[in-house]
DNA sequence: GATAATAATTGCACCCAGTGTCAAAGTCGA
DNA sequence: TCGACTTTGACACTGGGTGCAATTATTATC
């Protein structure tokens, strides 16, 4: 009995081998021992196996977002947010490096993940609409959707670049930078 | 004799007329009056005719800000390059909005769109490095890329929801926001 | 346990974007 | 006019993705 799970494990395992571009769906399929149509069912593309049960992840920061503390700063929250829903334990680390450096580095799935992106701003959307009485499409909430996301992808970026870093640290510091105006470039006796 | 432009002017129209993934590559080459595979030789893929001289555009932005006022905040000279290369004359509106409606909401557009957006990103990193003495790769002009062009995107999809908004003031806003820290947001005491 | 209804799986025939190859035209300088 | 060089085009092929209909489990019901 093939789950979504275990496809995706094989998936993985594959692109790791020969690369994400010279894995075909068909031999995802074989590997998996089932056929390439039965893959399409699973995912509706090669790219979305990749991405695996981000829409969970983000349910569950949504939920904590309609949740959280509102007598704190609503790029404080943000920032905890981001922080705690990209904390993985150590022994996860290395999957998720590997996940992650397919995302950010394979040009297919670059480009894939702007679609996925546009979910997890609306959910950012969505809390800050929530905490200034806006609407979520209105423009602040959209703006901070958007500004948000660049932190989060760059800390990513640094993340990866850095096999000793810490993926919290860097998510915090790049929020912190962001909530004081870029202090170390945004002086204006510099 | 088909030029590159030519041929963009032609796509274009057809994808107005008939939306973008229901216009074949065959129909457009058709209609130009060339062949298929010359299509590939003026344009790597049917996504890139939508782009149209989007690297001449970044090679401009990129000159002027090596030319930049240094002695002026960096968020600042940012706004001021962001703003001069998006303001078109009012002639040339109707296009740029059809053009943009089509890279941020036709999905295959919008995830190719990263792709490009990398190059911008690269643009504004490369800035920041020069004014800050980091290398075009480390964490704050890296930073400060992503969060750039959330800016900017933001911006492009407040424009295009309403007709009657202007780009030029939308940007600076947008970056106004993000220099001084997201201040509406982000008081302590809200 | 046999059977009927339902769901999962698969094979097959497509469509379309994109690429490699090689031959045919066209261009241009000498 | 000849030959070098560039542009164009025809053709075949790869690979992702979809619609459809048949086939094979599953599961519920009697």
């Amino acid at each position: 009995m093939t789950s979504r799970s275990e496809l995706e494990r094989v998936a993985l395992e594959l692109f790791a081998e020969r690369g994400f571009d010279a894995t075909t769906v068909d031999a995802i399929a074989d590997a998996a021992g089932i056929s390439r149509r039965t893959f399409f069912r699973y995912y509706p593309s090669k790219n979305d196996v990749v991405w695996g049960d981000f829409e969970v992840q983000l349910d569950a920061m949504r939920a904590w977002l309609a949740a959280a503390d509102d007598s704190r700063t609503v790029l404080a929250v943000l920032s905890d947010a981001v922080v705690r829903f990209n904390s993985l334990p150590p022994e996860a680390a290395r999957a998720h490096r590997q996940r992650m450096s397919l995302i950010l580095h394979v040009p297919a799935l670059q480009a894939h993940s702007n679609l996925r992106y546009a979910a997890w701003r609306a959910v950012v959307a969505e809390y800050v609409a929530r905490r200034t009485g806006a609407g979520p499409e209105d423009a602040l909430p959209q703006l901070v959707g958007h500004v948000a996301l660049g932190a989060a992808v760059a800390s990513y970026e640094r993340w990866l670049a850095d096999e000793s870093s810490d993926l919290s640290s860097l998510m915090a510091s790049s929020f912190a930078e962001l909530s004081a105006g870029f202090p170390t470039v945004n002086d204006p006796r510099q």
